[in-house]
DNA sequence: TGGTAACCTTC
DNA sequence: AAGGTTACC
C-alpha cells in the first residue's frame, strides 16, 4: 500500500502551518522529519502544505475521542461576490506521494492504511450521545478528519478579508503584515488550552513545551506509538483533580506553577467537570473571562489567551509583556505612554485595538505578536529601515 | 488605583 | 531575564 498524502484546498495567505502552529497559540506541535506532527482531537496528526493545498496524514487514533461538535458556533459574514468552498470534505482530493512533486521532500514513513472492510466508528459529541458510523472504505473517517481540521483552523473564516480590511484600518498593520500572512487563530481544546496557559506564566515557549509535554505523558493515556515515539493525549480534569498532582508535577518541574494546575482542575470538577468549561464557549466574552479569573493562576492575560484560543471570541486581547512593548514602540502616539500595566491600562490597551481592527481584533493581535517573535525576525524580507535602527541605537544610548 | 516583591526553573 | 499571578502595602 503506497504512502499517500490526502489533501484538501487552501491557500497559504489563508493558512500558514508554520507560522500558525509555532507562534506561541499552542505547543505541542513539533517538526519531525518535515511535517508538523502533533495530537488533535484522538489522532496523531502529520500535516505539510503546498502553495494550494493542505496535506495531511492520521498516523495514529482512538475511536472513542469526542468529535468536536460546535454549538451555537457563530459564522462570520462573508462578501456576497467570495465564494464559498464545500467545507465538508467534498473538494477534497488524494495526492499519492510520488505525484505531487511538493512531497517528494517528505521523508517515506509508515503510515496506517484505510482498511477496506467495513470498519464501525463509534463517536461521542460533547454532549455525551453516541453515534455509530459503518463506513465502506473509510470515506466517512475521511469526511471526519477534513471536518476536525476544517474546525481547528477556523477555515470557515476568510483571512484574506480580514487582513485587508485591518490593513486599511491601520497603517502599521499594513506595514507589517505582507511577511506575515497566513497566522490565523486556532479553535483549540479548552482544557488544552487553559493548562498549558496556566504553564505559561512568568515563563517562554521552550519551557512551556517541554512542561506540557511532562504532564501528558504523567497524566494521560498513551495514544499510539509510531516509529518510535509515543504520543499522548492531553490529560483529562479529572486526573489533574487528583490526589497528589502539585507534589508530583513540582517534581516535574513546574515550579509554583503545580499549585496553580492542580487547584483549577479541583475547582472545574466542583462545578461540574470539563463541560463546565466547554459551556463557558456560549457566555458573552466579558463574562466567560470573569468565569476564568476565578480559576487558579488564571489572571486577565491568561483568561484572555483561553477567550480567544478556545473560547471563540475573536475580540480578546491578551497583553503580555510583549505586546506592552509593541503599544509602547508602535501604537504611543494613539496610546499615551504609561510607566507600568495596571489593570486600567491593561484594558485601555484591548479597547484600543477593538476600536482600531474591529471584531476580529484579536485575530490581528496574532499576527502583530508573531512579527515580533525573535524566533521570525528573519522573515522579516527587508532589513529595517536605516532611520529606525539609529532610533533604536539612540534609545539604548541615552538609558 | 498604583506600585512592588515573591514565586520556580532554565536558556 | 523569560510571553504572569498573587499578595500586600
Amino acid at each position: 500500500m503506497a504512502t499517500f498524502w490526502r489533501a484538501f484546498p487552501c491557500s497559504k495567505a489563508e493558512l500558514d502551518l508554520g507560522l500558525t502552529l509555532a507562534c506561541g497559540q499552542s505547543f505541542r506541535w513539533a517538526k519531525i522529519q518535515g511535517a508538523l506532527t502533533g495530537v488533535l482531537a484522538g489522532r496523531v496528526w502529520r500535516l505539510s502544505q503546498t502553495d494550494t493545498h493542505i496535506l495531511y496524514q492520521v498516523i495514529g487514533h482512538v475511536d472513542n475521542q469526542p468529535l468536536p461538535s460546535r454549538p451555537g458556533r457563530k459564522k462570520q459574514k462573508r462578501k456576497s461576490n467570495t465564494p464559498i468552498e464545500s467545507n465538508n470534505g467534498i473538494v477534497e482530493k488524494k495526492i499519492k506521494s510520488d505525484e505531487k512533486a511538493a512531497t517528494k521532500e517528505q521523508p517515506k514513513m509508515m503510515t496506517q492504511a484505510m482498511t477496506s472492510n467495513t470498519k464501525v466508528t463509534k463517536i461521542k459529541t460533547e454532549d455525551g450521545e453516541e453515534i455509530t458510523l459503518k463506513t465502506e472504505d473509510g470515506l466517512a473517517e475521511e469526511n471526519i478528519e477534513v471536518s476536525i481540521l476544517r474546525d481547528y483552523f477556523q477555515l470557515d473564516v476568510k483571512l484574506t478579508d480580514l487582513y485587508e480590511q485591518w490593513c486599511k484600518d491601520d497603517p502599521h498593520f499594513k506595514q507589517v503584515s505582507p511577511n506575515f500572512t497566513g497566522i490565523r487563530m486556532l479553535r483549540q481544546d479548552p482544557v488544552e488550552n487553559l493548562f498549558s496557559f496556566i504553564c505559561s506564566s512568568n515563563n517562554h515557549i521552550s519551557r512551556i513545551s517541554g512542561m506540557v509535554e511532562r504532564l501528558c505523558e504523567a497524566y494521560s493515556a498513551q495514544l499510539c506509538e509510531v516509529c518510535g515515539v509515543t504520543y499522548y493525549a492531553f490529560p483529562t480534569v479529572s486526573a489533574l483533580a487528583g490526589k497528589g498532582v502539585e507534589e508530583r508535577l513540582r517534581k516535574l518541574g513546574f515550579g509554583y506553577r503545580a499549585r496553580y494546575i492542580s487547584e483549577t482542575a479541583q475547582y472545574i470538577m466542583k462545578q461540574g467537570g470539563e463541560s463546565w468549561l466547554y459551556n463557558l464557549r456560549t457566555l458573552p466574552y466579558e463574562e466567560a473571562k470573569a468565569e476564568l479569573i476565578k480559576l487558579s493562576g488564571v489572571g486577565a492575560k491568561v483568561a484572555d489567551c483561553v477567550c480567544l484560543m478556545s473560547m471563540d471570541k475573536t475580540g480578546a486581547i491578551p497583553v503580555d509583556t510583549h505586546v506592552w512593548q509593541i503599544v509602547n514602540r508602535d501604537y504611543k502616539h494613539k496610546l499615551g505612554t504609561t510607566k507600568t500595566l495596571t489593570d486600567k491600562t491593561y484594558k485601555e490597551i484591548g479597547d484600543f485595538f477593538r476600536q482600531l481592527w474591529g471584531p476580529y481584533a484579536g485575530w490581528a493581535h496574532s499576527v502583530l505578536f508573531a512579527a515580533d517573535l525573535r524566533k521570525f525576525q528573519e522573515l522579516k524580507s527587508s532589513p529595517e529601515k536605516k532611520g529606525d535602527i539609529k532610533k533604536s541605537m539612540k534609545k539604548k544610548k541615552s538609558r
